[in-house]
DNA sequence: AAGGTTTGTGCAAACGTTTGAATTATACTA
DNA sequence: TAGTATAATTCAAACGTTTGCACAAACCTT
């Protein structure tokens, strides 16, 4: 039906073989050969089958990327879809084509990577995120198939991992509403079994103690990854006798909620409370009043993680590394924590 | 290195083809031999190579879908990780892989494709949306290659494709407005030239004609899908002498623009206006106040289409049919058009 | 001018499957 | 019990590449 390289090698008068070279620059090819058989290849446009060079190269240029389980934590999306550009965009550069897969459940996850690897689809995998004891990463470690990790992993320290330095990006976070001058700060964080969480919670504790600024219970409200935390977190909050003036929020979604509960409440942002946010997600800036955010790069990450995988595979088994890169993250100041407590007291 | 059919050939005392045929349940492969030959594959954990499958089928189980430009659109990607979702988990229940490809401007767009075309490694293609005179669409014509929009062509009527009915949601969303008693109803569009734009302002037009009432062309307002669009329409139409009541927004993304606009200009949604948006993302809940919306079934839009093409990559080339799929729609109603202006002359 | 390199090509096997046709074993019919 | 229909299996070619090895021609050396 299509042209093959035997078709084009019986009309330039040679041998497949010598179009195969032609085809991948072999040397040993002369200039002449080299010319005719590739205006023969354009006139018949010939295109190389992905499938049969697979199979003797016993390598497919593709990776995949596993897209953790819908479930309700829908914000998620606009997040992982900035990865994915990065992902693709890289993997296109270097060659590689991106297969998506996802499941309903776990075991779905599981199954369907499952596919992807034994069936031999996939050259690596590219992991979005990672619970404790995520069985897709058991899986793939056991059969000692290349993957990176969109993350850190408490359980598994020395994988291949590309992730944002949330402990630094949480102080950051921290230092902005303390150099404004902010002396009591809360924190509204994400689910307590979720690294991201913890790393974050541990650096707006870090940069309190280091300012000596009290350091209270009652401030820290933990939740799960959705809006309606943040709003809860707000009836807890400013119903205390005691009062921050500033907050972080562990996601910009989470803050969508903590804005709808101040409103209600009757509280202006960011007179009565100062919020930075994390993530940076396009709605920051949507939102009323704009949320200041850390910027964590979401597709320099995708593009670092695609990176690092593609070289991995390609590396010969003995020389891997199990290399952890850090992405530079930056604050993003907006309208939400634009006031300065002590000039208005 | 890893285990084949012929391994598992030779362990069971039989030929490759019967394995073969074991794996596809031929009715010619009696019990027995189907039982042992399965108990060895699972001892040897034997799973099918699937380029060499591909190779010999000429299909390779998967299909890909082509990301538009990153661009300014931005905002569009939770719309489109939520039509990904759906063509994923479709897909797989199909026993297809999806591919993403995507490039930075049309043309490595087009290159992109004809990458995964011309080299066999999809079955068929899913576009997420059209402009007019789209390339890809022009290049996968071409060959005859199977393949399903997400979207209406205007140029090419007679394509597969699924799709809202964005005339009657438009119509829809006027008539909730309408029904509560508003007469002067305005209109923030998208580009002149996208076919969604086109469709919701002649549902709007439809509307507002069928019950009688003005259709003033500076309440019409054209722009991009952005934000900034939302927010500039607003500075015209509250300036106008004689201002609209009620007023139907193009997307979910462009009416944050708007309620910034209306908060800054000191009016209050929906005393002064209400809205009516569409497409129902993720941040039309999220937003203060909470948005009407059109949810047009993003999910189910991508399920379908995925569904669609599949089976026409499944059908003989003859018999395949130019179907057009069109998913309903419905009006979510929040709070920014729950006021009639009837009651508060 | 003969031996030794270098350069350019071709041969054929291999990658892991599927599948039509051929073959053998088994069961049924008269 | 021979003869035939049917069931179960094997043979071998094919899918479109790559690649080690063999070979021939052209080029250097001395």
């Amino acid at each position: 039906m299509s042209v093959t390289i035997k078709d084009v090698a019986k009309k330039a008068g040679v041998s497949p073989s010598t179009v195969s070279r032609v085809l991948s620059n072999h040397p040993r090819i002369s200039a002449a050969t080299s010319r005719k058989v590739r205006e023969i290849m354009e006139e018949m446009g010939y295109h190389p089958n992905m499938m049969a060079k697979s199979l003797v190269s016993k390598t497919t240029k593709s990776i995949c990327v596993i897209l953790p389980k819908p479930a309700e934590e829908l914000f998620l999306n606009l997040f992982f879809m900035e990865l994915i550009r990065g992902i693709v965009a890289q993997a296109a550069r270097s060659g590689y084509d991106v297969l998506i897969s996802s499941g309903a459940n776990e075991a779905e996850e599981v199954e369907a990577v499952a596919r992807l690897v034994n069936g031999r689809r996939v050259d690596g995998a590219v992991l979005l995120y990672s619970r404790k004891d995520d069985p897709v990463v058991e899986f793939l470690q056991e059969r000692e198939f290349p993957f990176v990790l969109v993350g850190r992993s408490e359980r598994h320290p020395d994988i291949l991992s590309v992730d944002t330095d949330n402990v630094q990006a949480a102080y950051d976070a921290a230092r902005h509403l303390i150099s404004l001058g902010h002396e009591r700060i809360g924190f509204v964080g994400g689910p307590p079994n979720m690294v991201v969480s913890i790393d974050r919670m541990n650096g707006y504790r870090k940069a309190l103690e280091e300012a000596n600024l009290p350091l209270r219970q009652d401030w820290i409200v933990e939740g799960e990854f959705l809006q309606d935390s943040g709003y809860q977190a707000m009836s807890l909050l400013m119903n205390l006798p005691e009062r921050p003036s500033g907050m972080l929020v562990v996601d910009d979604f989470v803050t969508f909620g903590v804005i709808r509960g101040l409103n209600e409440l009757g509280y202006r942002i960011p007179q009565d409370l100062s919020i930075v946010s994390f993530n940076n997600l396009a709605v920051a800036e949507l939102s009323s009043p704009p949320i200041s955010s850390v910027d964590i790069g979401s597709y320099q990450l995708g593009y670092t993680a695609s990176q690092t995988l593609i070289h991995t595979v390609e590396t010969p088994r003995g020389e891997r590394m199990p290399v952890r890169h850090i992405i530079a993250h930056r604050l993003i100041v907006r309208e939400s924590s634009l006031f300065s407590p002590i000039n208005n007291i």
